[in-house]
RNA sequence: GGGCCGCUAGCUCAACUGGCAGAGCAGCUGACUCUUAAUCAGCCGGUUGGAGGUUCGAGUCCUCCGCGGCUCACCA
């Protein structure tokens, strides 16, 4: 134990030692920071004292200064910060002040005043231990700096840094305004299994587990879609589920390998259907919580004002990489074009990939407004319905904003059919070696044989939308405890 | 996985070309009854991420390892 801690624990002992329990169960609050403060300043100019009102507050120490025979402490609670007063001629017992440490939580009995400098204070006539901290908090001033520890020690980061805080409220209110929003409409919540006999819906590795009760092995799962869909094959025409999904990739700034998504499923929808909801929703819910639609993300100045902008992934590749898909429409054509450009491909990649590839390079950074790209390679997306005009396509969209991806959506694909098809051929590219090739899930073949009604569907990683409306370049400065490597030795 | 950068007191940071490891905050002692990054005086606090090596001498140079950041690759 260090000497900090040391002394800390001492003074703990002190207190108890004068039969004050260090770590009481309970105490006495009828009055918040900010309860407070708005006292204070309802005071008529020129009075000094709240007369009459005894009000009990409780919070962590943040601030001591001390004055010889008066000492102010800044105490923090879920409002705010409020000052406290303690003079000797005022205080009972105002010798033990120095058993209180910065970090600790007190309880303070006082009178709101304003001090001579206008500041809202309570001026304390009795004090009691809350709970002793045996570590120093992280430094006043500067707070916490270090990445590493920010991330490691979140607590430490939200004690320390306000921005931090403030940060996490967002999210909070994001989340609430989004299920405030989807609920209004009709929509309902659904859970469905994080464990899964295969982990479909998306193209990504699964995180393996196993169960011993069954003997079997299960997988976390890397997207809501299946599920989702057997709930308005059942009947529901509006669900959505907001929750955990967890893919086994690489740490990045746009990754972390468990994050929140939102998918949603609106039956006798289309994905215009649902185009015009998620861009509605977005910048009602950046107004509500933010109370503003113009966001800096990595120093640019991005606007969710409606209405976005859509257009066709053919459109797109033509504006921004001079590239007429018409004039390619094979995979070998299209590879000898883009590596005579001098793109570096994949060497396995099929056609739709290497459109993938032509929009990651020339259309996907440019995308900085958010930005509707339309009408995808059947080949890239086995679980939406073909366009009637050309089969080769796909109703689909990714949506665009800060030059990644923020969302995606489909009409569903319905014919049971056709996705039995689609399905095979994921299993032909996944016997080829691309492991992230769809599973078939006969269950989810099975639901569709009963038949899903027409059906526009919509998937966003709330992770990401946070970035952007919390203007954080790193992923991990909005989760709270991001993944990390662990320490050993 | 590759490249680059970083890791010094509980926290925030210094330390020229290899030459006694420092400051502020926090802590301890003292002064001060309206301060608010309080102030003033004094004191305590170090396995310089870890292990080796070069050297009379290593925070500094070399090798390996750990963790982190950025980036490339990978990842719709």
């Amino acid at each position: 134990m260090d000497e900090l801690m040391a002394q800390r624990v001492a003074k703990a002992e002190e207190l108890r030692a004068a039969g004050i329990d260090p770590y009481p169960p309970r105490l006495t609050r009828t009055h918040m920071a900010a309860d407070v403060t708005l006292l204070v300043e309802a005071l008529p100019e020129g009075e000094s004292e709240v007369e009459g009102i005894e009000v009990d507050i409780a919070g962590r120490v943040v601030a001591k200064r001390d004055m010889g025979k008066a000492t102010f402490l800044d105490l923090l609670d879920g409002s705010g910060r409020i000052q406290v007063l303690m003079r000797q001629n005022s205080l009972a017992n105002y010798d033990s002040l120095r058993l209180i440490d910065l970090g600790d939580f007190i309880g303070v009995n006082g009178t709101p005043i304003r001090t001579r400098t206008g500041q809202p204070t309570v001026q304390a006539a009795h004090w009691t231990m809350l709970t002793k901290a045996l570590h120093a908090p992280p430094e006043k001033y500067h707070g916490l700096a270090d990445v590493e520890l920010r991330q490691r020690k979140r607590y430490l980061d939200l004690m320390a840094n306000e921005e931090t805080r403030q940060r996490f409220i967002v999210r909070s209110k994001v989340v609430s305004a989004i299920r405030r929003f989807l609920d209004a409409r009709g929509f309902l919540e659904v859970e469905t299994p994080v464990l899964q006999e295969e982990a479909g819906g998306a193209a990504a590795r699964p995180f393996t587990t196993y169960y011993n009760a069954l003997e079997e092995e299960r997988h976390l799962r890397i997207s809501l879609e299946l599920y989702l869909k057997r709930m308005v094959v059942g009947g529901f025409e509006r669900v959505y589920e907001m929750g955990r999904i967890f893919r086994n990739e690489g740490l990045g700034a746009k990754y972390n390998p468990e994050f929140t998504m939102i998918e949603l499923y609106q039956a006798y929808a289309d994905y215009h259907d649902v185009s015009m909801l998620v861009e509605e929703m977005i910048s009602t819910v950046a107004h509500e919580v933010l109370g503003k639609s113009r966001f800096t993300f990595r120093g640019q100045e991005i606007s969710l004002e409606r209405p976005w902008r859509r257009i066709t992934l053919h459109d797109a590749l033509r504006e921004y990489g001079a590239l007429e898909l018409e004039e390619f429409s094979t995979a070998d054509t299209l590879r000898a074009e883009l590596e005579r450009r001098g793109l570096d491909l994949p060497p396995t990649a099929g056609y739709g990939k290497l459109v993938d590839e032509a929009m990651s390079h020339y259309v996907e950074p440019r995308l900085v407004q958010p930005t509707f790209l339309m009408d995808y390679p059947v080949e890239l997306s086995p679980l939406a319905k073909r366009r009637t005009d050309n089969p080769g396509l796909v109703e689909r969209w990714e949506v665009f904003i800060g030059g990644f991806e923020a969302g995606n959506a489909y009409t569903e694909l319905n014919d049971p059919v056709d996705q039995r098809a689609r399905f095979e051929e994921q299993a032909r590219l996944k016997a080829a070696g691309d492991d992230e090739a769809e599973l078939v899930d006969e269950d989810f073949l099975f639901a569709l044989e009963h038949g899903m009604p027409p059906t526009g569907g919509f998937g966003m990683g709330i992770d990401r939308l946070l970035m952007i409306l919390t203007e954080q370049d790193s992923i991990r400065d909005v989760i709270l405890f991001p993944q990390l490597k662990s320490v050993k030795g």
